[in-house]
DNA sequence: TTAGGTCAGCGTTCACG
DNA sequence: CGTGAACGCTGACCTAA
């Protein structure tokens, strides 16, 4: 009597359980085609991208800036309705907002609205931009290239095809190889003006270098040769670290250059403090250009993975850090879905070494006006390259490179790409200290009266005079090698 | 906007239609999709909410608390700018009044001011709280279902298929049906705490069932058959009655298993005086599960115009009253509005039962203890359920309940579903002298040692001695049927 | 899929008594 | 001081492209 009734519930029990467990099914095979891991960084703070489907059950993306379950992207970052809401009422009405605080208000899903300046800031921080990814069709999904080309300087071996950027992903290809190794126009224009360098044969549709950028082109250096690295992504710790040294070295070697070339510009007791601020973010850019992220990514797991084994520290500690670390994580995560060509990569390299932010620095001024021509520079050029879709383009790299230079810690990286013995000492004392030609260029016919951007004429600079607390850079680092 | 509400609701009504007849059995038969007829208990007093053009065309909306001009929902109730004001600040400054009269200063637009105390009473009486409307956007606003299956029991027929809840309203399908009725675990955990009975078979993500809510569970009864409905909202005043007498000897019956099941920790001599006092709480629960309570509203209404009709009451009394019918209306809306599964139900209705309030209760520490029971239980399965999201569930179903046994009178009821000729006496006897089994689940493995409630062995309890003032019930009825 | 729009509802402000 | 009318901000939900 009573089974039967008891049947019939066990039924509509077992219909339920059946008619949710299909629905679920449902859900996780759509869910196998997760955009997210098909990069090689990841927006959550997984250790082993290449393996998606082991570490989170919960499909569930977060918003950014606030935490809370984000609805999509917007305004180009994975983020809430909320967060979403607010930054477009920002930016629309174009409101601005003052902190109570000291600007380190706590932006999480319970703070969010307690601090609209800290919320706004951390909008920009992690990214959002008024053009947010609807605009721009070229998608900036970039895989990391399995096989990469590193060239012994760190630049790629002449041209798009040493460019770690896969033609095929909608990325326009970037008809622009060295062009500021072909000969100059006649005549230059005025100085102090941002004005264009029309290239030499000037066939149609040719972008225009800005003639304040090409330095930061030309230290590069020329290609020659490249290392193969088959399969980024199961880099041992050991390959992971080589490659990270040699890249290292070509920032350095870039680094030097650059400040020999803008010597007359920043005094040379400053060079030391920009590149000491500079160093990891130019390094991460370099390594970008060497498609060889994933290195560092395994690198500074490996290095959190010893860290948690030998020590455990507070838990409020720990969550600080755990913090950081997804910050670290987005940024270069952010960074690497960033397509960019080399004369981006290049003008980054220059918006993270002259920035006017770097502790001690005393001649503001004049790193700002480096600044402001390598920015103009940069305005121009996307311009040219990429018309109006992308107004804001270089906007959306100077908020990258700012946000790089925040989450980018320099002892973390040191001692994650060096490991134990930090030798980063050594390595910049060798670097530039080197006798070799730091600018092998000067057979190039450079307009040498160009007041834009002097460019350097190979004369030795002046022995530099370092702060005693500089670590790593003893006296004399920064010359050249005509000595 | 309104137009709005209408489809969202004829949506969720219509995906509801489907899922109803897929699960129940031949409910298929009639399907008027009349949309104007969407009756419900609306806040207002209109008898026919489904004609909104034709009564009032002046779509004001008072304050619950006091009777101003509400601005709108605020924190979960309509309330005017000052009750909400009030309200917010009560709650923000955790202030406690208190009353210089006997807490039951009137609440009104002009001596709303007078007493704090009062007024903050009224408020958490109408159901305002912190966590207002806005957190569960899409929850609340449920309709009763234009065609109701009515169990003889009052019991919904197996699974979730039988419960108004439109799975399209944002409403966590509710992956539970009788897990009460499963097996239990081959072990039980230790008396006196509020320990969960895993459900055989136990997929991962299901909600427990906390053992001490198994009775009220089990009380229901098994389905058997039921009664369709077409069209509840244009029932007929006797078919109303018809359907509220069945309902009401489904209360009964399950008031008589409770009772019997708790007697060897409530006294016999009070759970008269228990039921006395519940069982037009009772009797509305068990409404609002078989989707029937409009018959009630049916029936309110038309005794509410027969007095009307016959005698003129002096003024004074007048307001009274119209206040008094007010509250009711605005409670029953509200216990209209929450969706409730069938756990839920049943744990209201112990809520509803073992109220130490009760007036003549002596053995009230009993009684409190088997509320506690319930409270816990209702509390661990709401926790388990709907997890962190609605983290006063509970309570606000204690709200609830609360407020429905203080505006519920029991002669009016009684008179309004029985009519004149007031047969309450009868069918109480009839119910609690019945011959059949009352609790037909003795073959159930529940663990027989299990003190935390003690199931019903079906030995014929002592018979119970009334107080001579208890009107309807003469000694001898809560026997159980094994003479 | 995401940018833009909507608006109920929450928080805050500040004459006013 | 508590009160409450007025206003700004928030974000869940909707629609269009
Ligand atoms: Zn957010
Ligand atoms: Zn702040
Ligand atoms: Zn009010
Ligand atoms: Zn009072």
């Amino acid at each position: 009597m009573q089974a039967e009734w008891l049947q019939r519930i066990l039924a509509a029990q077992l219909a339920q359980w059946s008619a949710a467990a299909a629905a679920a099914a449902a859900a996780a095979s759509s869910e196998d085609q997760d955009p997210a891991a098909t990069a090689g960084v990841l927006p959550t703070s997984s250790t082993r991208p290449q393996q998606p489907p082991e570490e989170e059950p919960v499909p569930v993306i977060e918003c950014v800036v606030c935490g809370d379950k984000a609805s999509g992207k917007h305004y180009g970052q994975f983020s809430c309705e909320g967060c979403k809401s607010f930054f477009k009422r920002s930016i629309r009405r174009s409101l601005s907002y003052s902190c109570r605080g000291t600007k380190t208000c706590p932006v999480d899903i319970h703070h969010r609205n307690q601090c609209q300046f800290c919320r706004l800031k951390k909008c920009l921080k992690m990214g959002m931009r008024k053009e947010g990814s609807r605009t721009s069709r070229g998608r900036a999904n970039l895989l990391p290239p399995f096989f990469f080309h590193l060239t012994h300087n760190g630049a790629a071996n002449g041209g798009p095809a040493g460019f770690p950027l896969p033609p095929g992903l909608g990325v326009p290809p970037f008809p622009f190889s060295f062009p500021g190794l072909l000969p100059p126009p006649p005549s230059h224009i005025s100085p102090h003006s941002s004005s264009s360098l029309p290239l030499l044969p000037p066939p149609a549709h040719l972008p225009l270098l800005p003639i304040s950028l090409a330095p930061l082109l030309l230290a590069e250096g020329p290609p020659s040769g490249h290392v193969e690295c088959a399969d980024a992504a199961h880099l041992s710790p050991d390959a992971a670290m080589e490659i990270c040294s040699r890249v290292l070295r070509a920032t350095l070697v870039w680094s030097r250059r650059i400040l020999a070339s803008s010597g007359q510009e920043a005094p040379q007791i400053e060079q030391a403090l920009l590149l000491h601020a500079a160093w990891p973010t130019l390094f991460v850019l370099q390594l970008k250009q060497a498609g060889a992220l994933t290195a560092l990514q395994i690198l500074l797991a490996d290095s959190g993975k010893k860290k948690l084994d030998e020590a455990l520290e507070i838990n409020e500690r720990d969550d600080e850090k755990a913090e950081e670390d997804k910050l670290l994580h987005h940024q270069l995560y952010r960074l690497n879905e960033c397509a960019m060509d080399m004369m981006e990569t290049a003008a980054c390299k220059g918006l993270a070494l002259f920035h006017s932010d770097t502790p001690g620095l005393t001649a503001r001024e004049a790193v700002e006006r480096m600044r402001e021509r390598v920015v103009t520079g940069l305005e121009e050029y996307c311009r040219a390259r990429r018309g109006d879709d992308e107004i804001d383009r270089a906007d959306t790299l100077q908020s990258i490179i700012s946000s790089l230079r925040t989450v980018l810690k320099s002892d973390e990286i040191a001692s994650a790409v060096l490991g134990e013995a930090c030798k980063l000492n050594e390595i910049f004392l060798d670097v530039f200290s080197a006798p070799t030609p730091l600018l092998p260029l000067p057979s190039f016919p450079i307009p040498p009266t160009s007041s834009i951007w002097p460019m350097p004429t190979f004369r030795p600079p002046p022995p530099s005079i370092f702060p005693s607390s500089f670590p790593f850079l003893p006296q004399g680092l920064l010359r050249t090698t005509s000595d």
